[in-house]
DNA sequence: AATTATTAAGAAAGCGCTTTCTTAAATGTG
DNA sequence: CACATTTAAGAAAGCGCTTTCTTAATAATT
């Protein structure tokens, strides 16, 4: 790889003018330009941004660091990051934490020691507190699906309680009074939004809240499975079904097509994040949409504003969407 | 942040030492490792890793090249590639190609501007010949799902014809002899390689290549229904459909329910890649597994040789694998 | 024409590390 | 005890750039 002192050389000027022409900052001669930028062809050079890094503490690009990699939820959310910051000529750095508070915390040093301008990340393990401090520390921060208090303006989040609310709204609005419900995990927040919302769906319709027809699932295929199976048991009533994700609503779908059950006849099934699995599913499933691309497109375009001095319009917190298809049936 | 500097300066030695503990070279007097130590997690200091990789020409992670992000094949590929890499302490440095040669190219200046020790590559736009030049100029490549004369053993693929040939012959074996087609995209080598086994099945076994049951697809879900809705016209006839990829093989189920056929009793469909997509549609789809997952760790353990001196055993090329669901049903 | 203000390009310092070179101390040898 | 050999730690150069500081040349002002 040449350098800039080469090409310096055979342009015959500094190195001081070849970065300038570099960066295209003050103006230079036109014919010293003309000189640096044959020379720069004739030998190919291409700065290096370890060392451009290095000497401007700027690197044009940001770190992203995200949970896991391998669902078509992040990946949705990645390709929306990955493509706005390539838009505004900003690279991404992308790297994994596997919600693993060491894993986390590893990943954000390594972005920061990256000279990444910015940061845009999807965590769950890092304590508030970590963000803050982070933020503070002269490297900006955006939050995807998390709302930590004190930088509210950096938090891009989905309102989960209100999906939870129009989901089992709708099956009231269909005529359904006995509705089961699969949860996910306690320990992540939005599973609990989007139960609350749930529940105040059924308490707006005077319904009572039933334990009987509650199973807590952890968001897996799995989980719909066992649920569904559980539920069944014991003849317990119920016409509709509501599962904290797509996911777990798969899974209730293949369990109720082995049982023998006609859907969406039998049992009305409504699931959450409109994930492309719900399309795919048979009957195809009434989903709430998760609008995760948008969101990373958002978070990027916050960075974009407070890093690069764009001045994209923000909108912190999304509303989920119902999308209606075939998994639920009105009842008479 | 703090610098090397002020870590010697709070431990009263100099930064040369400092830097020997932080690399666990040549021996450090257990006293002034313990004085380091301690001033490190005083200040809570953490080496600038642009720094580090300026000064030592090596820098701990290796880039990573994908033509795209959004699909769970990419995904599952880049999951195990990360964690392999992690697994031995390396980072992985993502960037996306879009197939585009413009960007693909720019995607591997910036990797390898960012000093890479190496790279690690999924893309089409690229030329073989840049792929050698890269190579020989002292970035270590591994390629996946390409094979490029003179680095073949830096190619990680898989056998596609044996895949076509298996799927083909799995019909034949439980009776079909009317067999239509959906290919791939005719610039794709490995669309081309499906096909090729799908017409050395049939030949070996007498049957003759209809060209009216034959559509040109391009491997998206429409092009299933399009396909499926074709080859439907004018009566043709056949009792089994093999489609080059899972995502045509969705579409074609879609398009043959709606269209009022009994699956698999109408018709047998097969796909290939056993995408998460395969186990979820109804029927369960038969199809060949691809294992980009196997692939991806195995491009990274070839990497983990070659430039960080670990000795895995390589294997370049990956055999598919039939999985046998529902969507296929013997004739009699 | 003499002075000041502007501009363009070069010189050199510095970003935060690694690594080679040097020096001083500790150890071994006859 | 004088000398050679090994070892540990510091000094300093350098990785490839950016950017501030200088200086020289040109234009503007009185």
């Amino acid at each position: 790889m040449a350098t800039i002192y080469e090409v310096a050389k055979l342009a015959g000027v500094s190195v001081s003018t070849v970065s300038r022409v570099l960066n295209g900052r003050s103006t230079v001669n036109q014919q010293l330009k003309a000189k640096v930028d044959n020379a720069i062809s004739l030998l190919s050079y291409s700065p290096n941004s370890v060392a451009r890094s290095l000497a401007s503490s700027r690197s044009n690009s940001v770190g992203i660091l995200v949970s896991e990699i391998n669902s078509h939820f992040f990946c949705n959310m990645l390709t929306a990051v990955e493509l706005t910051l390539r838009q505004a000529n900003k690279h991404s750095i992308i790297t994994v934490g596997h919600n693993d508070l060491e894993q986390e915390q590893e990943g954000v040093d390594f972005l920061i020691g990256r000279n990444c301008d910015a940061l845009i990340l999807h965590v769950e393990a890092l304590t508030d507190d970590m963000l803050r401090k982070v933020n503070r520390d002269n490297t900006p921060i955006a939050l995807i699906n998390r709302v930590v208090p004190g930088m509210e303006e950096a938090c891009i989040s989905l309102d989960n309680e209100l999906g939870g609310y129009l989901g089992t709204r709708h099956l009231i609005e269909s005529g359904h009074t006995k509705i089961a419900y699969i949860a996910g995990p306690t320990s992540k927040v939005d599973a609990n939004q989007r139960l609350a919302g749930h529940k105040r769906a059924l308490k707006e319709a005077g319904l009572k809240i039933d334990q009987n027809l509650f199973y807590q699932g952890n968001y897996l295929e799995s989980d719909g499975v066992d649920g569904l199976t559980e539920l069944l048991k014991d003849n317990k009533e119920f016409t509709a079904l509501v599962c904290a994700n797509d996911w777990m609503a798969s899974g209730a779908i293949t369990c109720a097509r082995d049982m023998g059950l006609d859907l969406p006849k039998d049992l009305s099934i409504i699931g959450y994040d409109n994930d492309l699995l719900a399309h795919l599913l048979y009957p195809q499933l009434t989903t709430l949409h998760n609008p995760i691309y948008d969101m990373g497109e958002m978070a990027a375009k916050y960075i974009l504003n407070t890093v690069y001095k764009e001045s994209n319009p923000i909108k912190n917190l999304f509303g989920p969407e119902l999308i209606t298809r075939n998994s639920v049936s009105p009842l008479p």
